[in-house]
DNA sequence: AAGCGTTTCAAACTTACGTTTTAATTTGAT
DNA sequence: ATCAAATTAAAACGTAAGTTTGAAACGCTT
């Protein structure tokens, strides 16, 4: 009669990736967790420890095969013959987000959110752990960004990295400051197809923009 | 010997906005305010009723004047002889956001990333307080992006100004996606007149961008 | 079927939260 | 100086949080 379920560590990282991108961190608790996980609510502590390490294992299923997609991508790129243009660049970040975004069973764009909540939740997590581990992918884009816009100075190139990685992370999040003011259109429609037929101009039109005299 | 401290009320109200930037509404205990702000826990139901109406006090405190500011500088170039030019109009918003965070007396930079962290809180305080009564804030701009943009249309416009916004606000706000990878060396020297310099060239090339086929 | 490690369950524990209450204190006008 | 109003103070309230506990239920090998 029913589907049968994934087994209750599966689940109850589904449902808290779904809450803690709803709610946040401090917003969630692990009664709404196991609530709507329907599992009991020591089960938690018992697969994950606590509540923090939850957290991590929720933000690390998705964060490492994301960022293992971006390098992949870098690979492609540096083997083939022609030399990269900036689009293919951004295009390298993009469609990763993309397919995480198409893929329900991968959470769907839930985790670019999580992602962006995190970030400007400022967690330990962001600060200790990940930082070291994964600043592989960081140095791989300078690196192949420098190539592409040799004319860019070095503080130069990390601002333009900053703001373009920032507007891509936010147009996949969903994040629109607009709705503040107004009920925004642009955002409740969240077609991913359309984010990056707008989002693509935008961001290579700033990287490639003549520096500030 | 010591300063003349302001109010309880002001004092309550100057520790909430940091607090609540660094640790968000959720992770922010009535117990830390008052504990920080030197006053005795039932201030704050005193004087602001709760803790809901608390943070709306602090919000408006700043997006008000912060609005006001903007629509002033649209006026101002509405006056002028001379057409607006995109520039214009992004700096319409960015010295208000610079002024803001100059004075150290307005909360300095804070207020900008309180508001990035309410947005991705999702606070009821913008879906349902503000959203209707800063409406002229988008309107003004859209208005304005309209006259100096005018080959693009109404969807493409409506992506661009979420685009430029959010790429502004976060540029304020100091969240920088990279620093989950590796310690940025963008965000930590956060000197207003730095980010101008870089932001302007970006978010008007951005922009200004012809659209995408 | 028995035994054993793993997982689930209901319940309780400690702590911290926002809020309320009531009394003490300060303030300001007469 | 006095009195009423405004403010501060200390304590307690009820609720919900994360975590822990010990027994019951389950799954698997023998």
């Amino acid at each position: 009669m029913e589907a049968s379920k994934p087994d209750t560590a599966t689940r109850i990282l589904d449902v808290s990736e779904r809450l803690f991108v709803e709610h946040g961190f401090e917003g969630t608790s692990l009664r709404m967790i196991t609530q709507q996980a329907e599992v009991n609510l020591a089960a938690v502590n018992y697969h994950f420890g606590s509540k923090d390490a939850l957290f991590e294992s929720v933000f690390m299923r998705r964060l490492a095969p994301l960022v293992a997609a971006c390098l992949a991508e870098l690979d492609r790129l540096e083997a083939k013959q022609e030399a990269a243009v900036v689009e293919d660049l951004v295009m390298a970040f993009i469609r990763p987000c993309l397919a995480l975004s198409r893929d329900p069973s991968k959470g769907g764009a839930l985790f670019v959110r999580l992602l962006s909540r995190t970030l400007v939740e400022n967690h330990r997590l962001l600060r200790e752990t990940i930082s070291q581990q994964y600043s592989v992918f960081v140095h791989r884009f300078a690196k192949a960004f420098k190539e592409v816009l040799p004319w860019l100075g070095e503080e130069e190139l990390a601002w333009r990295m900053h703001l373009a990685f920032g507007i891509m992370f936010n147009a996949f999040a969903g994040n629109d400051v607009l709705k503040i003011f107004v009920r925004s259109q642009v955002v409740t429609a969240r077609d991913p197809d359309m984010i990056v037929k707008h989002l693509l101009p935008f961001v290579v039109a700033g990287l490639v923009a003549p520096a500030q005299g």
